[in-house]
RNA sequence: GCCCCAGUAGCUCAGUGGAUAGAGCACCGGCCUCCGGAGCCGGGAGCGCAGGUUCGAGUCCUGCCUGGGGCGCCA
């Protein structure tokens, strides 16, 4: 379904390239109307001409009868448009028949294929907080992306190869007697993770026997693959419940650790070398990007082979490049990573770029986001000042939100649990998705789970209480049939509202920011409490409008619902 | 020292070079005998500082201030 926005901008892009080819009308949502253009006054300027009469001459060559019924220059050149009814009657039948809201428009996986690398967390650590906003944004990410047709494949790039796996196995060694290490959990591993790095940095001895079961492992012993694949097997639980629980599609299936380049590694060190891009610096083979710098001023290394002959993560970076666009068949890479990554990042895309293996019409993007902050506005920590484990923050969140239900006395038919368990972490993940993602946010119990503002439960409530109508009404839905009718402004303010779905999601994706979706949301419940405060539905005058209300309620609850949907966010039914 | 990001109302946040900078919370004043008070309507209060570009700057450029981060063998 085209969207009001994308056959506005169409139509005024041709009648502006007819004054000046390839012009930007410059359209933008508007305080003083549905739309307004702007395009004129800047035209005029280069152009010399009068920029109201040049906005008045561009109207008078733009048909747009069959979408406005308002087309008026105003102040200095500004072009205000409004909306026509049957335009915005038209446009809602067509989302109302259309079990994806006339979302997309392209077949499934039309539009290419886009591989997220998303969540990341480490083998033989619990996760924490710091994983909460990448497994939050990019789960989104990758719901918005398959809605707007593409192909995606998510990929779960953790931690399962390296040097620490030298300690943690080594510790493993010295502390297993017999059954014990089958009792191993992740709980344990999380001190054990402590315990080996103790040993490892007040022992020489055990660092130095870690050091040789670093090459073991890498060598392909079989005894420390074995007990290797004891620590990564008992982590996946782990990372299972902690997306269950958070409602996150990642799947064992989507888990492509760094071990998964190892064999890939030596090769791409050859290459580089061939490609006479390797540059030995003290022991290291390292790349020389061009415009990057130290603190010295001096060229800034990516370090792809250590001294010691480990490769570090840059190595493991290009290796999945290379088989992303090879081997996968991306077009466009995604890695929703920190802020502070963005150097590492640009470094490795640099080289990828001269190396040929990431071609011009492969798109590389680092969604980069800030940091999680406590009212302190620090880092956010635990009390006493440890990490805070994304399992006890979700648990929290459940328990906080069976409080706030019982405090506001709500009757729960469904089951109290069910409810505070999508209410407890919708807040969590809404309040993660609402702000602008290169921003720190912080992180406030007390405002995520309020029934006010821009929240979760507060648009997971505004659905509940649509549904309820149709309860209250004793049907199922709306007759979708229905020829919608608009007799108050605040009906037609929700209907533009509503039409507006499919630009709010493509936008959301095209800048790769599910805080606009979230806005759109906010906008929407907000400009439906206004309609249903002045317009009684149940109670409507008489049967045509009743109708019609009814199907203006049913396509905001869908919307809302499908909203959270896309954010990985449910919406009960009652609550 | 260099580079990157951020600085908007008392607080938390929106704001794609366009008209009078918007919400929510808190505060003040009205309204609703009605579909679950997500009430509804209205009010006060703000772009870190200084220049510059532009018909027009919160938005772009330069400098400065404040905070966070990055800057060779952790990932």
């Amino acid at each position: 379904m085209r969207d009001a926005k994308s056959i506005l901008y169409e139509r005024l892009s041709v009648a502006f390239s007819e004054v000046s080819l390839g012009a930007d009308p410059v359209l933008r949502p508007s305080a003083h109307a549905d739309f307004q253009v702007n395009g004129a006054l800047a035209l005029a300027k280069s152009l010399g001409r009068n920029p109201r009469e040049l906005a008045e001459s561009i109207v008078a060559g733009c048909d747009l009868t069959d979408v406005c019924e308002a087309v008026e220059v105003s102040g200095p050149g500004f072009i205000n448009l409004r909306l026509s009814e049957s335009f915005l009657v038209s446009q809602a039948l067509q989302m109302a028949s259309d079990s994806g809201l006339g979302v997309g428009g392209g077949q499934e996986g039309s539009r290419g294929r886009v591989v997220v690398d998303y969540s990341a967390p480490n083998v033989a650590k619990e996760m924490h907080v710091g994983h909460l906003r990448s497994s939050v944004i990019g789960d989104a990410l990758c719901r918005l992306l398959e809605r707007e047709g593409y192909d995606v494949i998510r990929e779960n790039h953790v931690g399962d190869w390296g040097t620490p796996f030298g300690m943690l196995i080594e510790h493993l060694v010295d502390v297993a007697d017999g059954g014990a290490v089958e009792e191993l959990t992740v709980s344990d591993l999380d001190a054990f993770y402590r315990e080996a790095r103790t040993c490892f940095d007040s022992d020489e001895e055990f660092a130095e026997r870690s050091r040789r079961r670093v090459v073991k492992l890498q060598s392909g012993d079989r005894e420390t693959l074995d007990l290797w694949r004891l620590l990564v097997a008992e982590s996946m639980r782990h990372f299972e419940e902690v997306y269950s629980r958070l409602g996150v599609l990642l799947t064992p299936e989507d888990v492509v650790g760094e071990s998964y380049y190892n064999s890939m590694l030596d090769s791409l060190v050859e290459d580089l070398d061939d490609l006479g891009m390797l540059v030995e610096d003290d022991g290291a083979k390292c790349v020389f990007p061009p415009g990057f710098t130290n603190r010295d001023g001096e060229p800034l290394p990516l370090i792809i082979q250590k001294s010691d002959g480990g490769y570090g993560y840059a190595a493991t970076d290009l290796a999945a490049i290379r088989d992303r666009v090879d081997d996968k068949g991306a077009k466009r890479i995604v890695y929703v990573v920190g802020a502070p990554q963005a150097q590492h990042f640009a470094m490795c895309f640099a080289v990828a770029r001269a190396a040929g293996w990431l071609p011009d019409d492969v798109e590389a993007v680092h969604v980069e986001f800030g940091n999680v902050l406590g009212s302190d506005r620090k880092m956010f920590k635990t009390r006493s000042g440890e990490t805070v484990k994304l399992i006890d923050l979700l648990d929290e969140a459940v328990e906080r939100a069976v409080s706030a239900i019982s405090e506001r006395g709500d009757s729960v038919s469904s089951g109290i649990e069910s409810v505070a368990r999508m209410l407890g972490i919708g807040a969590v993940k809404y309040a993660d998705l609402s702000t602008e993602r290169t921003r720190d946010y912080m992180f406030d119990w007390e405002r995520m789970l309020a029934f006010e503002g821009n929240t979760g439960p507060y648009l997971q409530y505004a659905h509940a209480r649509i549904r309820s109508i149709f309860r209250k009404g004793g049907v199922e839905g709306a007759d979708v049939t229905i020829v919608p009718v608009i007799r108050d402004e605040r009906e037609r303010a929700l209907l533009v509202a509503l039409v507006g779905f499919g630009a709010a999601v493509s936008e959301a994706v095209a800048t790769y920011s599910p805080s606009k979706l979230c806005a759109y949301l906010f906008d929407l419940a907000t400009t439906f409490t206004s309609f249903y405060e002045g317009c009684p539905v149940l109670n409507a005058p008489d049967a045509e409008s009743r109708g019609s209300r009814m199907l203006y309620c049913e396509m905001t609850a869908r919307v809302l619902a499908d909203g959270l949907g896309l954010l990985g966010i449910e919406a009960p039914e009652q609550m």
